[in-house]
DNA sequence: TATATGAGTATACCGAGTGCACTTATATTC
DNA sequence: GAATATAAGTGCACTCGGTATACTCATATA
């Protein structure tokens, strides 16, 4: 499959990316609020109305990779083998995107730069809980369809959002004491595994 | 204790009052985002300015009674009982914000409207789960002084992102399936309940 | 009665986000 | 290879949420 990989896709594509790294490196030098969607375009050499063809709105541009962390999430569900217990898939699809962040999102600096960004701007505050709810909204969808004899849809709201309330909440606690990557990505597993308790009461283990 | 009860303050209360109910009447008849604030303003005959020395924001006129219910939870804590096991204080602590929600909120209509708009927009929903997040830090704040030998931040931010994610899930998820009064209530407490499940593995029942 | 205070006002302003009509580079078709 | 379709990017005018400033006026206080 070629996948959309002529010159017209690459050169969209590193639009995309000079626009985030710009936002990125604006940021940093001087805080969010202080850094207009107007100047991020400018920096990057292309016009405002630009901008708002790659991200719907100026707060998107930290978020740019919980998509494809939300597809990994979603797959591991799809892929499950045939009678995998739910708390089994649940733990998996879980640990996917963790190590996902571990991976990519911690070291790049975008996690630490995000999680700054976030105590420092409302906004940013908003649209990321705004995302991880949308998300887990869908693996919860997702989770039903899976399994339809164990979960309705608000259980599985509630057990979705014990999951990704615990370990963002880990995640940002964790970020604004200063603890490294490493730290932050156990204290995320941690995080997980408390809220996994939780599934007992639905899925008793043996 | 006279309470601030002076003309000036009642005439502040109620024009107060007038834009949240001018505010509720206008969201129901056109739509949240249809409604603009200057709208809003002159329907209740005030300048829009009046408007933003009440209200932080447009999504706030929905949220008034939010503080008190925060201010709830944290006296239970405070209140609590010499030695009270933490888990049984934290599921107090969040039954009494329930039972409000269940008491005030829910009859007035205001709930359900504030479903609805959360539904219809974006902006609505993230501001409640910025809202619901802000909470849920605070009382974090208060179990870990309540706790310090129990909980270090970064559980107790666990801990509470897991209780606050798991109720405003099913809340929501209740409630955009159009579920009543009482079963949404009654799914915000079998949602706390899974979620109380997960301090066991912090704080193991007899 | 004199004075201080704080709610509300009028106006001009900023920045995020959109609609629209346009250009231009790349992709496709004959 | 020329003709044509497509989609990324542009420029501009606009809406709307929210703020700054400088003001008026009713209420509270001394």
């Amino acid at each position: 499959m070629p996948e959309e990989s002529g010159r017209r896709e690459r050169k969209k594509q590193q639009t995309r990316q000079t626009l985030i790294a710009t936002a990125a490196r604006l940021f940093e030098e001087h805080g969010y609020e202080a850094t207009g969607v107007a100047a991020i375009a400018e920096a990057a050499d292309v016009s405002k109305r630009t901008f708002f063809l790659h991200f719907p709105t100026k707060e998107d541009v930290l978020l740019s990779d919980g998509r494809a962390r939300l597809d990994l999430a979603l797959r591991v569900i799809e892929d499950r083998a045939p009678g995998a217990p739910l708390r089994e898939v649940l733990a998996a699809s879980l640990a996917a995107m963790i190590d996902d962040t571990a991976a990519r999102d911690l070291p790049s600096g975008m996690a630490a730069l995000r999680a700054r960004l976030i105590a420092e701007s409302p906004a940013v505050q908003a649209r990321v809980l705004h995302t991880a709810f949308a998300g887990q909204a869908r693996i919860a969808d997702a989770l039903v369809d899976a399994y339809p004899d164990v979960l309705d849809r608000t259980s599985a709201a509630a057990v979705l959002g014990a999951l990704v309330g615990a370990v963002s909440a880990a995640a940002i606690a964790s970020l604004s004491a200063g603890d490294g990557q490493a730290e932050t990505a156990d204290a995320m597993r941690r995080a997980a595994a408390i809220a996994l308790g939780a599934l007992d009461t639905l899925d008793p283990p043996a």
